[in-house]
DNA sequence: AGCACA
């Protein structure tokens, strides 16, 4: 009588299925907003809209990557393998890293593992058209790194392509792209049409 | 969420 009284969501199945409160139900006399009759710890999550709001809604599935063809912690000295395509892995780039910065040459990475190298970083934004370097910035816990391309076309594709891609020493959800902010871009770019 | 060099 209690296995449905909020509702159900079905992450695996890419599905969301949410059950409509008890409108009809033997316990109609219950207050839609009231539907924990157990605990009362908190009332004030409350809507005006009668939908608890959850915040689960979002339907983030992690590939497994599949192109572990190297599993080792080294890497070589110089970039033998730059024929990968990171494309075969896309998913939702928009669901864990809203980049709300203008657009520029230069993406700025983080979400990196602590033993992320930049040879690593190196090799992967290589296979993308404009690279041109990468700038890593080594700090505890926290590296990130600035990847230099010529055009914010090809940086803007390097974003699409590469975004939360996980590499061999990532520990979370892979590597979080955005654009890179400065205080050159205050400048008017931005276009009007 | 976290943004440096030239």
């Amino acid at each position: 009588m209690s296995a449905t009284n909020g509702m159900i969501f079905d992450l695996e199945n890419n599905c969301t299925l949410h059950v409509d409160l008890a409108k009809s139900n033997s316990r109609s006399k219950r207050s839609r907003t009231d539907d924990v009759p157990s605990y009362s710890s908190e009332k004030k999550a409350r809507n005006p809209r009668g939908f608890p709001d959850s915040g689960a809604g979002s339907n983030i599935h992690m590939s497994g990557m599949g192109n572990s063809s190297h599993s080792l912690n080294g890497y070589p000295s110089a970039q033998s393998y730059t024929n990968f395509e990171p494309a075969a892995f896309s998913k939702d780039p928009s669901a864990f890293a809203p980049q709300n910065n203008p657009p520029c040459p230069t993406l700025f990475v983080a979400n990196l593992g602590p033993t992320c190298s930049e040879q690593e970083l190196i090799d992967v934004f290589s296979s993308c058209a404009g690279f041109i370097k990468v700038k890593m910035q080594n700090k505890f816990g926290a590296p990130v790194a600035f990847v230099d391309f010529k055009d914010m076309d090809s940086s803007t594709e390097a974003i699409n392509r590469l975004q939360g891609v996980i590499l061999y020493s990532s520990t979370g959800e892979g590597m979080r792209l955005e654009y890179a902010k400065s205080r050159m871009g205050l400048r008017k770019q931005d276009k009007r049409q």
